[in-house]
DNA sequence: TATTATTACGTTAGGCGTAAAGATT
DNA sequence: AATCTTTACGCCTAACGTAATAATA
């Protein structure tokens, strides 16, 4: 029976050319490999080279074996990562979301209530994430509207309202709201990984830059010793200490002012009673 | 890395059930095929089966690694079988006629010029014996009319004639020619394996019956024991001391006076060589 | 008690490398 | 002389089977 390790092995004799090389590349001794030929050879039941005294070459037959043999050694290595994959979906529970923040609260519920299990996230757009969860890509999707779709369950877990920080000395520092409208053309600090939330900022406010961190630190740094207006939201905890000669304002767009809903398939029971705890954290 | 033979055992096991079983199958010890599982386990790097204290079975990833090893397997059995045909079709040389007469001489001539290979030869219909020559599936062919491509080199080779056999006590023995419509509804003698001219008769003599017969001593029983009519052409040998009682009187019919032709691939110059052997052979 | 998986252990076959030979450039 | 394949040979691993163990139904 064929050996995919002796198949290796003609593959690099293919590739160098000679026995000796092949032997060398493959950190094995000559006469390894010279009997390794032998036993493909038998293996396939035909010849398979042309021998001379001191040289060896393949035979038409020898090349489509080659041919062969490279197609089955990829065939086995993705046969391993097929596995691997399968092994990795059944032990990891993917929650796809459209913003951070219900991550917060949703990925430590999941680890506690699933503590055999990996837990990881990804921040996506809402179509990928209604298209991965319909297609048990990923387990579950946080969105900012219902679900079109009947084989899903969709539950409304937590608000989410956007302020913008902004300087003592500015001119709007003392107004008790703003809309997107009213800063549109100031620059504005950002942090990156904050999902739908950047799209929003530039759609809604077109005449402004933003300087996007994507490091935490300069982030932070760029808040306390600089002027420039950023955001924090009702969800997000460790701004306080940052924004201590700012003023937080709420921004009244309705679009700044976002319901989450939890996604999944509807034979999914237990991360719908993780939604529900989402929603009324008092259970 | 994977082991065609371990995995071969690792399907045994998902298609016995237990260890125990597909080790009395494969006709060795248990404790040989549980320290394959665990190779075949550790290959892969993840866990494939559930362990009780005294039973295993395949888990969710378990049952995808037999997938994957059924079809791996496969398609190594697949890969030495092309290699096979492979070193078959480099040894031997095919002919497909539409004629047993031209393969008379054809396949002698082939056997010498070519001792190293296998002659094989197959009797096909004519658009066949065109489409194999032109795909490369067989060597040569002969066919009745010029081929119609211009890749193929075309030779007419030799002439066949047909005449019918007839009782000498026959009311058309003392004719000197004769046509289908003269014999049609008369019912005949026919070998198998002769090519066109089966159907050639069926279709020119529509109200006859034929009485195909595959044994050879058949056929010749019945050609000196009957007065049924029998066919036979000029390329035929061997007929002249069954045929002693009976007159051989020519068919006019064009149909029945054929022209083989010789085509191979224009590139298969050694072939072309032997066509002309046969087109003179005097040379 | 019969069946099944696993562990322990002793034997052996086979696979590998070293060394040497044969051949070619 | 250098390079390459093949043969010969000895060592040593690792693979197998037997026997024993443990657990279950």
């Amino acid at each position: 029976m064929l050996n995919l390790l002796e198949l290796e092995q003609l593959v690099a004799f293919a590739d160098w050319g000679t026995l000796s090389k092949a032997a060398e590349e493959l950190h094995i001794s000559q006469p390894t490999i010279t009997r390794t030929m032998k036993n493909i050879e038998t293996a396939f039941g035909v010849p398979l080279f042309a021998r001379g005294k001191n040289k060896i070459e393949l035979n038409e037959t020898g090349k489509r074996a080659v041919e062969q043999a490279r197609s089955l050694l990829a065939a086995a290595e993705n046969a391993v990562l097929q596995v691997q994959s399968c092994h990795a979906r059944l032990h990891t529970i993917l929650a796809e979301s459209c913003a951070p923040a219900p991550l917060w609260s949703l990925l430590p519920l999941l680890s506690s209530a699933f503590p055999e299990k990996t837990i990881s996230s990804k921040l996506c757009r809402q179509e990928t994430i209604i298209k991965d969860v319909s297609s048990d890509v990923c387990e579950i999707g946080i969105l900012l509207s219902p679900a079109p779709s009947d084989e899903l369950s969709c539950i409304p877990i937590m608000q989410e309202n956007l302020s913008v920080c902004i300087s003592r000395t500015d001119e709007f520092a003392n107004r008790k709201s703003l809309t997107f409208a009213d800063i549109n053309g100031f620059n504005c600090l950002l942090r990156s990984q904050i999902g739908f939330w950047t799209e929003l900022c530039r759609q809604k406010m077109p005449a402004s830059k933003f300087l996007v961190q994507t490091e935490d630190f300069a982030f932070q740094e760029l808040v306390q010793n600089s002027n420039l207006p950023c955001f924090t939201t009702n969800l997000a905890s460790g701004m306080s200490s940052l924004i201590q000669n700012r003023n937080v304002i709420p921004i009244t767009d309705p679009e700044a002012n976002v319901t989450y809903y939890f996604i999944c398939k509807k034979s999914r029971k237990q991360y719908i009673a993780i939604a529900n705890q989402l929603a009324d954290p008092t259970n």
